[in-house]
DNA sequence: CTTCCTGCCGTTTTT
DNA sequence: CGGCAGGAAG
């Protein structure tokens, strides 16, 4: 017991301050921790995690932790398995909405109709689903477009609402209210047969599964009766009601957010619910975290002013004891190649030290044109030297678009780099579809798979051969499926080769079951088709051995299984190496919660940030900037704020106008880099 | 059914 | 500029 006590005292003095003390220990009952960026509020969180288990004597197992992404959860059961020391035992359960949402459906499943070895639909397997069900109804898909359907889908189990009321489409009439129900109804009944869940479902369902078994309610109440909540506002209606469901017994509920923050409004994000924190429980005890730990004060100076654009939302101002610091640089850039190009002249001046083999001798003629054109003779750059450090910084923008042009300056100067998103390692083609076939493994139903690949490597099998097959497979007609197969023998053999893979021993691995599949399908033959190319995507393919090979002590059922559902809820930013010493390149949402030594925001222009799709409504706007205010708050050092005169897009240039949080900085806050270039 | 080519459309942000 | 859907030819 002693020893207990004196690792949460030495857990104290790690530098908590009288207030973050104040919410480590706020009494038992609702409270809302509402903390400015940079403030420790994570840190936090979690320390409140071991107190509950050192000092309160709180099974740990009753404990649910609920994070914004994986990488988060990772995070904190790592340090929470380290503040507990050595202790066997259960640990809480700490995870995503989503990841929680999967492991209640894995219980629950039977109350929603699916099976085991269901599988979670990605947006491309809702895309192709939706395509079958509009051509199904007849309904014009160049029209009414499947991705407003997914935005409609979405919308309506993010707010667990009849799928009617959207609104913000030119395509909208009378009819067009009953078509959306008519298609969503037509959408879960398919994915239903597929035993196939959506995102969305993830949160909806274990929502629904509560509505309406209250035993089902109360067990989870009981296993669950200390509720903790990172990142509330960002929180949506579905998340919002499964927290309150699960909390309404004990109230024991502890939430950390920060409203300034609040940028996922466009993912069904609803900021009134931490806004209305304090109507929901009356008791509520509400601790401000007001002091910044991560950012010098000519940066928070900057990032105040950025906040002030908004109307005033919780009161909060933001200080710190970083006093010393230097003051933040702007740039202004001809183009997003003169862009990258300073991006990488700061990193290399930074890392090897100020170098005169940059200078740029400029033209005599100063007219527009003339300095568009400049970046064709801007490559000459030095190679980067010192590559140590380079994970302390990042360079933020709002689009993946725009990694293109700082990526190519990237590889010129060697400048070591990762990229967080984008195109994904799972989006890629042979990645997907060797994914595919372990979902058919499992999955017998889900046809969306079967149709990826049962024609790779080609079996003779087209859209109309498929539509045959689709139609024996989903009404059960032996007959029907015999005459498939007389048709075309091929399919009869592919059939054939699942089965036996399928009928593989327990103990074989997840590894062998891939290897088996690569190899009998003759996808591996049809993939290393002998070019270059073919022969890369094989080796995309190895390094999903690595990601599998985590899976390997389980049988192999379940191991694709657990595989399967991690590659599903994986993000971009699970993928974030942070001891990898390279630049990170990536997007504001995606740094959320991240922070750098030194931090470039790039491409403060009108129409990108705020981006031009936000201008239509007001709301939006002010998503925006506190898009920036996230960007800025990143940076501990050093923040440089650049935006470029002119930007190609879609293979046209246009020019661009400085953005207006540019304007709302006073001059005197930043100092402007004069280059020649 | 497959392959190859043309032309069109598009880019917010993501669990 | 680039990705991909859809059409024509083999």
């Amino acid at each position: 017991m002693r020893k207990t006590t004196t690792q949460l005292d030495q857990t104290d003095q790690t530098g908590l301050n009288p207030a973050q003390l104040e919410a480590v220990k706020a009494p038992m009952g609702p409270v809302l921790v509402l903390a400015g960026a940079g403030s420790g509020k994570t840190r936090c969180l979690t320390i409140r995690i071991v107190y509950l288990i050192h000092k309160l004597k709180i099974r740990p197992e009753e404990i649910l932790a609920v994070t914004f992404t994986n990488k988060a959860a990772g995070e904190m059961k790592t340090r929470v398995a380290k503040l507990l020391g050595q202790r066997s035992g259960l640990r809480p359960m700490m995870g995503t909405f989503h990841s929680i949402g999967v492991k209640i459906l894995r219980q629950e499943r039977e109350k929603v109709g699916l099976t085991s070895n269901f599988v979670i639909f990605d947006d491309n397997d809702q895309e192709s689903l939706l395509k079958e069900i509009l051509s199904k109804l007849k309904i014009d898909p160049t029209k009414l477009k499947p991705a407003l359907f997914q935005r409609i889908i979405d919308r309506a189990k993010n707010n667990l609402e009849e799928p009617e009321d959207i609104d913000d489409n030119d395509n909208y009439d009378r009819k067009f209210k009953d078509t959306a129900r008519l298609v969503y109804q037509e959408y879960q009944d398919q994915l239903l047969k597929h035993n196939a869940v959506d995102f969305g479902d993830l949160i909806m369902m274990p929502v629904k599964i509560f509505q309406n078994h209250p035993e089902t309610l109360s067990k989870y109440q009981e296993q669950w009766k200390y509720i903790l909540v990172d990142e509330y506002q960002d929180t949506n209606h579905a998340q919002y009601v499964f927290t309150k469901l699960l909390a309404s017994k004990y109230k024991n509920l502890f939430v950390v957010g920060d409203d300034a923050q609040a940028i996922y409004g466009f993912r069904g994000a609803n900021l009134q619910n931490i806004l209305d924190f304090e109507k929901d429980y009356p008791k509520a005890q509400i601790i401000r975290l007001e002091q910044n730990y991560r950012s010098t004060s000519p940066i928070l100076a900057v990032a105040q002013k950025v906040i002030e654009l908004n109307p005033r939302q919780h009161q909060k101002k933001l200080w710190t004891e970083n006093r010393e610091g230097n003051i933040p640089t702007l740039f202004r850039a001809d183009d997003e190649m003169a862009e990258a190009w300073f991006v990488a002249k700061q990193i290399i001046d930074h890392q090897d030290g100020p170098s005169n083999e940059l200078q740029y001798v400029p033209d005599e003629d100063t007219d527009i044109l003339s300095r568009i054109m400049r970046h064709s003779r801007m490559k000459i750059l030095p190679k980067l030297r010192n590559r140590k450090g380079l994970n302390n910084v990042a360079v933020l923008y709002r689009t993946h678009a725009q990694s293109r042009a700082l990526e190519e300056i990237m590889i010129e100067s060697s400048i070591p780099y990762q990229i967080v998103g984008g195109l994904k390692f799972y989006e890629r083609k042979e990645i997907k579809d060797v994914l595919a076939y372990l979902r058919l493994l499992v999955n017998t139903n889900d046809l969306i798979s079967l149709k990826r690949v049962i024609n790779l490597p080609p079996r003779g099998v087209g859209p109309k051969t498929f539509e045959l097959l689709k139609d024996a497979l989903l009404e059960k007609k032996e007959k029907k499926l015999a005459e498939v197969f007389e048709a075309r023998p091929q399919i009869r053999s592919f059939f054939e080769i699942l089965d036996s893979i399928g009928n593989i021993e327990e103990e074989a691995t997840i590894l062998d079951i891939i290897k088996s599949v690569l190899k009998f399908t003759g996808y591996e033959s049809f993939l290393r088709d002998g070019t270059e190319e073919g022969e890369s995507r094989f080796e995309n393919i190895q390094e999903l051995f690595n990601v599998a090979a985590s899976f390997s002590k389980l049988p192999w059922k379940e191991g694709i299984g657990r595989f399967l559902e991690e590659v599903a809820l994986m993000t971009n930013i699970d993928e974030l190496d942070e001891n990898s010493d390279k630049v990170t390149l990536m997007t504001l949402h995606q740094a959320k919660g991240l922070e750098f030594d030194i931090v470039f925001l790039v491409g403060l222009e009108e129409g990108l940030l705020p981006h031009s799709r936000s201008m239509i409504e007001a709301n939006d706007v002010a998503e925006e900037i506190r898009l920036a205010y996230v960007g800025v708050t990143r940076a501990k050092k050093q923040l440089y704020l650049v935006y470029a005169m002119s930007r190609k897009q879609f293979g046209t240039r246009n020019l661009s106008v400085p953005s207006r949080i540019l304007k709302a900085i006073p001059e005197e806050l930043y100092e402007v880099y004069e280059s020649e270039f």
